[in-house]
DNA sequence: CTGAAAGCGCTAACAT
DNA sequence: ATGTTAGCGCTTTCAG
């Protein structure tokens, strides 16, 4: 399976009788070459089965196809949405993403950054956990064009794509005490790490200060989040606290869906005995018997557009420095 | 965001008073440096804030650190699974998935496969989708590492990770004409484009007919699987059977969960009125109230086994060129 | 342990 | 429309 030395550019130069630099403007496809020496070289080329070496070509000044992504995660299916968006639209403009996952490490985000660097990448897209000073530092000298995704709450440092996260915790507590419920509980998982979740959270409590209400339970679990922690963390919470809820706020779809499934089997009447809410807007949630009161974030369009800000700025295109691209209430049937 | 050009290694060297290949080998953690400069370059380098370009090192025959990965789609969770697995294992080692997704599109394959080789990557990770000719004859002159995922019913070119899908399918015919269902139905998603669903389907199909049964009713339906496919199938599927079945075998997971939900809304006993079973083995599937019947597949393993190839063969050691990971059955409560 | 020379394979910038 | 000349920034020889 061996073919040893790769073919190079002067070799398809030779067979087609032309020089190295009209070969490259050809495979290229530049205008100034003629449709004749064009034919000439593409078959010199086909039959030497020859690969351009973008490493080369990268490094003697031609530009990069290649887009950083540094995302926080992948078990969770949000990213894999996210990273879905971008690839679809880089890979329609022949850009490929390379991936690093930080965990939601700060160490970790900050070695992603520096090695995914040293590849001169044509643009950097992150997601970020929590950016050390010398991550930012390195952000800031990197002279490329940077797209920080997921949240609009703080100011990027190029350009950002995303939504309020606090907003959309808002926006749901303001949706419950409109339709009535009072006695609150959180049900969320670990938000040290996750602090878009802390960030929902901590909006939707302020908009429950500002109505002079209060979570009358609240329970954090130290793991990563998903449907079987959503279930398994709704019974503690009921059991553990001290009056039955009206609601709960999970932290998001994977633990409400969870709660969903705690309630089915434990006979517990969805929304009447106990109302459940989420967010991101999963399928899933949608699917179910009485679909998931939540908030649908766009994730897959925070991919796409990410990759639209990295695509216009290269093109010499004018890019927004910040797109806000919201949420959508879904009041779905379970609160 | 400076466009300042970045300091390179002559810079360091001069800066620290040694020669460029001294730094070279420092900063790539050679033996042969002494503590001493070792320190005097470390300081000079990060005085500057030189970052490695890693496009002259590969170019100038330092090996790549990027691995390719071609995956047929990202909307299923399957692959990202895979794909955290695969991204755990290479981060680790200092290595990056740079991303192709083929879109179960055999043209597109052969695509990414041409543009990712250009960029000489240290190995590649596909998840075949159709390969063409011509794909075929660029991995066999690749001449790099190369593992071909998901399933081993077919003979990889290089190395091969995953497990029969046909006998997993071939499996789950047999647990099921165990527990004494004997009318059979099948309800799946594209499985033109989806060639492991439908070696999935032959496999079940042909063990069925050395029972000396067939299916008793089956849909196949053009789209992409997801919840709500599964839930408006079962539906559509159990409205034009000519009979009642006792079970049906869905595609995989995403389809059988969403017939559990119609199965609830409709108020149909799972499993005394219709016995559900799926494939993948879902953290979804396992929390519903009733756990679901299923195979599970070792999705995340597989990333991780198919990175360790690749590594393995790049640190010289012996890589096994077949491995088969297997399934495993989970009876779970719907059958 | 350290260094000098010689490219890796390509493309920008000028030629013509 | 095509060619010539210089590198890009690093690492591989081979020397000491």
């Amino acid at each position: 399976m061996q073919r040893d030395k790769k073919p190079t550019l002067s070799e398809v130069a030779k067979l087609a009788g032309v020089s190295e630099i009209t070969v490259s403007r050809a495979l290229r496809g530049s205008a100034s070459v003629s449709g004749k020496t064009l034919l000439k070289v593409e078959k010199a080329a086909t039959s030497l089965g020859y690969l351009r070496n973008r490493l080369a070509g990268a490094l003697a000044g031609g530009a990069s196809n290649q887009v950083a992504v540094i995302l926080p995660s992948l078990s969770n299916s949000v990213f894999a949405d996210v990273l879905n968006g971008l690839e679809v639209r880089l890979e329609q403009a022949g850009f490929h993403p390379v991936l690093g996952v930080s965990n939601y490490d700060p160490q970790q985000e900050e070695q992603l950054i520096r090695n995914l660097l040293t590849w001169r990448p044509a643009g950097l897209v992150i997601a970020p956990s929590d950016l050390t000073k010398a991550s930012h530092a390195l952000l800031e000298g990197a002279g490329l064009p940077l797209v920080e995704i997921m949240d609009t709450d703080t100011t990027p440092i190029d350009m950002g794509v995303g939504m309020s996260q606090r907003g959309a915790g808002s926006r749901m507590a303001h949706h419950l005490i409109a339709r009535g419920y009072r006695r609150m509980a959180y049900l969320g998982h670990d938000i040290v790490r996750d602090r878009r979740a802390a960030a929902r959270r901590d909006g939707f409590c302020a908009t429950l200060g500002k109505a002079g209400l209060a979570l009358c339970a609240s329970l954090t679990l130290p793991a990563q989040s998903s449907v079987a922690l959503g279930r398994q963390g709704l019974a503690q919470l009921l059991s553990e606290a001290s009056e039955w809820p009206d609601v709960v706020y999970f932290s998001n779809d994977d633990m409400a869906v969870g709660g969903v499934f705690h309630c089915m089997s434990q006979g517990i009447a969805v929304p009447d005995s106990l109302a459940i809410a989420g967010f991101n807007g999963l399928e899933i949630g949608q699917s179910l018997p009485v679909p998931l009161a939540t908030i649908a974030s766009h994730r897959t369009a925070i991919g796409k557009t990410a990759a639209d800000c990295i695509l216009d700025r290269l093109s010499g295109r004018h890019t927004e420095t910040l797109a806000d691209l919201g949420f959508t209430l879904i009041a779905g049937g379970t609160a």
